[in-house]
DNA sequence: CAGAGGTTAGTCAAACTTGACTAGTTGCTC
DNA sequence: GAGCAACTAGTCAAGTTTGACTAACCTCTG
């Protein structure tokens, strides 16, 4: 799964109720759209779908006097909410190849009460570090495997991969510990936007070839 | 777009020619299923497709005597060796999200003359550090933001990222310069495989939720 | 006020992805 | 030698993604 509904979800409930075109702007805002999958086809698509699902409850919006498409506003169902929990409690834990899943679920952490977020991403190190371990048994990464086989490369970058993302995850963590930012159940939280500059992350560098 | 088209024109460019079952195994032999969307609809679908587009040349194998489905050959057509090639540099220089397209580059950087996938690396390298440089120039990765926008964590886990990525590289092309590994006109390269226990990586580890 | 260009809001066809399904062929076992 | 599993090879419908397109309004500017 991508990440447009956590995405998707997310966005609505901080709204509360919004139509279509706010999602879609405030994704843009995050940059979300550089970064995921997170464009306007699939939004509408995601809403539609899970206003079906019953994850979403959709009001048809009167076509008010100023005329223009007609617009359907989303709100979560109570079924929604705990579909966005699942989705950021899972993408927090998981320690699949989706940088799209964690950067959403990051940007979404905050909704989560500050020991329940700890805990995720103390299973998250704990899964890191097994399936470091259950892979270097069969593989070692030696530092002269210089005539070996070039495939080895492909572990060694997952290992490596993996290393950082336990590191990283160990950062906030302590930082999450030592009180940082206000968590779900910790009083105002300010609304959040991407600093400046921030706008063009990674993806779509033009190529240098 | 996604890593299937050069994990496909790579497979068949290896076997020289190949019919969709041929490259479904030699794939899922990498464990290839587990870490990018080379699943069986996405093959045949890539196969007709880069067919379509003059990449691939089809052969219909007249139905053999043993009857069975009708199958179809594949092989690599000038433009589809031109396009094989500039999707492999294309992956291995851009620095963005797409963990699956740079391990199936990495699979096949054999297939590059050691000077150039040198200096692909190195655009790489170069590439990350200018994404790492203009980012913080806007936004100072302070160790004590505790107080700060919990957004902030996004771009630390880019930067975090990114300078992994660097690492990792860097690493790489010392290999590389040291005379590792047999690369494209330095004689025989043996078949490669992924080694044991590598079947499973990040991908699909059941949730511990 | 005509027309250019921007903003708001959403649709659509074409392409892609998924995984369950078909259908024949061997191989193995009782 | 019947039955069943596993292998070979591929198809298909349903769902998802993409980005170009529509279409109305809004706001300048001359």
């Amino acid at each position: 799964m991508s990440a447009i509904r956590l995405l998707v979800l997310g966005a609505v409930r901080q709204h509360g109720r919004a139509h279509g075109y706010q999602i879609r702007n405030d994704l843009e805002f995050w940059g979300a759209h550089e970064w995921s999958n997170a464009k306007p086809g699939s939004i509408y698509h995601a809403l539609k779908q899970m206003a079906k699902q019953g994850l979403l409850r959709a009001h048809d919006v009167e076509p008010s006097t100023v005329g223009g498409p007609p617009r359907t506003e989303y709100e979560l169902t109570d079924a929604g909410d705990t579909a966005f929990h699942g989705l950021l409690r899972d993408a927090l834990t998981a320690i699949d190849q989706k940088p799209d899943m964690l950067t959403s679920a990051v940007g979404f952490i905050v909704e989560l009460p500050r020991p329940e977020a700890i805990e995720l991403l103390r299973r998250r190190v704990a899964a890191l570090e097994e399936w470091r371990h259950e892979v270097t048994r069969y593989w070692m990464p030696s530092e002269d495997a210089e005539e070996g086989d070039h495939i080895g490369e492909i572990m060694r970058l997952w290992v490596h991969t993996a290393d950082c993302g336990a590191e990283w995850t160990r950062g906030l963590i302590e930082r999450l510990e030592r009180g940082a930012y206000v968590m779900e159940g910790e009083g105002e939280r300010p609304l959040s936007v991407l600093p400046i500059g921030a706008k063009n992350p990674f993806a779509d560098r033009p190529r240098q070839g």
